[in-house]
RNA sequence: GUGGGUGUAGCUCAGUUGGUAGAGCGACGGACCGUGGCUCCGUAGGUCGAGGGUUCGAGACCCUUCACCCACCCCA
């Protein structure tokens, strides 16, 4: 039998109505801040993730799909080298959605010189070759916006105060969720601070794992993240990002805290929170759900440098991403659901096969004056034909059996009252659209 | 990339020291034949993931392979 590839899923069902909810609330909340919908390809050129999220991320070194036409591979494999590509045949499934984004805000110019801030959402696939486990796929789902070319502190704060307000639409508790917050610095401070942490890791090693004095030379910051105990009690005598920042970071950094204590937003400050794509400058912040055990349910953070890594001019910008699939688990595991039912419609049943045309010129003239409606397709009796129509959710169900027809009606029964009325056919689509309105 | 686990009816699983498969739920049908959700009765569904081996005989044992799940790493 076919199969699927690995780490994908078919989205259908209550799940895929889990799916459209969630960007049914994005578009209503979002949407209620000014944030217009984007949507960017799924391939780009591997240049402007490499550029945007660094070269040396996990994301970019080893978990992103590449992509080749078919010809071009071929000739890849014969010569046994992909050098001598142009940059547009090196592309790639996008692993995330800001790159893609900001790209398209360069080539787009969606901010121009002294122009307004751009506010934008998506809602789209993303692909990274891991290994699939819990909340961990291969192709899975976010939700996230770019806001760019807006560099006040009160930004960062209201995409954060956006952020936790969509999670509560969403249906989390507010004892659910754990916002945690950091600021990285900037160009001005954060190379030296990088450089105390790896001196710092350096005059360590030998107290240290392999991984992390690798880490030193890579990226030293990470190292506040390593899993190994001994290396944690280390890096807790390391210097601090906060000692550290310079005077106009620490600034912005304490104002976005004063705009978060203003609205009311509980957050919990980790010095060491490090998010792994190189992009990010200034304020970052990650939500955990509290138990699902699936970690991460959304983060992000400013990236004042993006732009320019994409061949832009320098414009501020900031933004998040949810994952849909993380969310969904997560609040499974606080006894809530997002899969909706299927709607609920009206099924016209035939008493025998007699009235068959009768219940095709019923259903025509109900889909015509908008109701979502069911029949027969298998020649049931008319008992099936009810436990059909419970199974479809039907909130009405019209009978046309050999009375009806001869009188020119149709009996309508509503399934929760039981209580049937008789109507004449004429009037069948505007009785049933009234019931419903 | 590393480590662990699981693959038996549509779904969740049981299958005892090897004797060619069962339950619950679901599906379908019926309970005086133009009326559903409850109850009762009945019916149908399985190349036991795939291939090979041991054996008189394997779902159970061995090998190979595929798929999925979980954990590490990293992240949503």
């Amino acid at each position: 039998m076919a199969q699927k590839v690995q780490g994908t899923e078919d989205l259908f069902g209550g799940y895929m109505r889990a799916w459209q909810h969630m960007t049914d609330v994005a578009r209503e909340l979002f949407g209620s801040y000014g944030f217009d919908m984007i949507e960017t390809p799924a391939i780009e050129q591997v240049d402007t993730f490499v550029h945007g999220i660094g070269e040396s991320t996990d994301v970019v070194r080893k978990e992103m799909f590449r992509v080749f036409s078919g010809a071009l591979l071929d000739n890849m494999l014969e010569s046994g080298s992909e050098k001598g590509l142009k940059p547009r045949q090196r592309m790639a499934m996008r692993p995330e959605g800001t790159a893609g984004v900001v790209r398209a805000a360069v080539e787009n110019n969606f901010v121009p010189q002294g122009g307004a801030p751009k506010k934008l959402w998506y809602a789209e696939a993303m692909f990274r070759g891991e290994r699939p486990q819990k909340g961990r796929l291969r192709q899975f789902h976010q939700v996230g916006v770019e806001w760019l070319g807006a560099p006040d502190p009160a930004a960062d704060a209201e995409c954060i105060i956006m952020l936790m307000e969509f999670y509560k639409h969403l249906g989390f508790g507010p004892s659910g969720l754990r916002l945690m917050i950091n600021s990285m610095g900037d160009a001005a401070c954060r190379p030296a601070y990088r450089e105390k942490v790896r001196q710092f890791i350096l005059d360590h090693a030998d107290e240290m794992c392999d991984e992390c004095r690798e880490r030193a030379e890579i990226n030293p910051l990470r190292a506040f993240d390593c899993k190994n105990e001994h290396c944690r009690e280390v890096m807790a005598d390391a210097p601090l990002v906060h000692q550290n920042l310079c005077d106009e970071c620490a600034e912005h950094y304490a104002q976005v805290k004063r705009y978060l204590d203003e609205a009311g937003i509980a957050y919990v400050e980790d010095p060491t929170l490090v998010r792994g794509l190189d992009y990010y400058t200034r304020t970052v912040f990650e939500v955990e759900a509290i138990g699902g055990g699936v970690g991460a349910i959304g983060g992000g953070g400013r990236y004042d440098g993006l732009m320019e890594l994409e061949g832009g001019k320098p414009t501020p910008g900031i933004g998040f991403a949810v994952g849909f699939e993380r969310i969904a688990l997560a609040l499974a595991a606080q006894g809530v659901s997002l899969e909706g039912d299927e709607p609920s419609c009206v099924y016209v049943a035939c008493a025998s096969p007699e009235q068959r045309d009768a219940v095709f010129s019923a259903t025509l003239a109900l889909r015509q004056a908008g109701v979502r409606t069911e029949a027969d397709y298998q020649g049931r009796s008319l008992k099936s034909q009810f436990k059909q129509a419970d199974k479809h959710n039907a909130c009405l169900c019209v009978v046309l059996g050999a009375d009806e027809v001869a009188s020119g009606s149709a009996t309508v029964r509503d399934m929760s009252t039981h209580e049937q009325v008789s109507v004449p056919m004429s009037e069948l689509a505007a009785h049933v659209a009234a019931r419903l309105a």
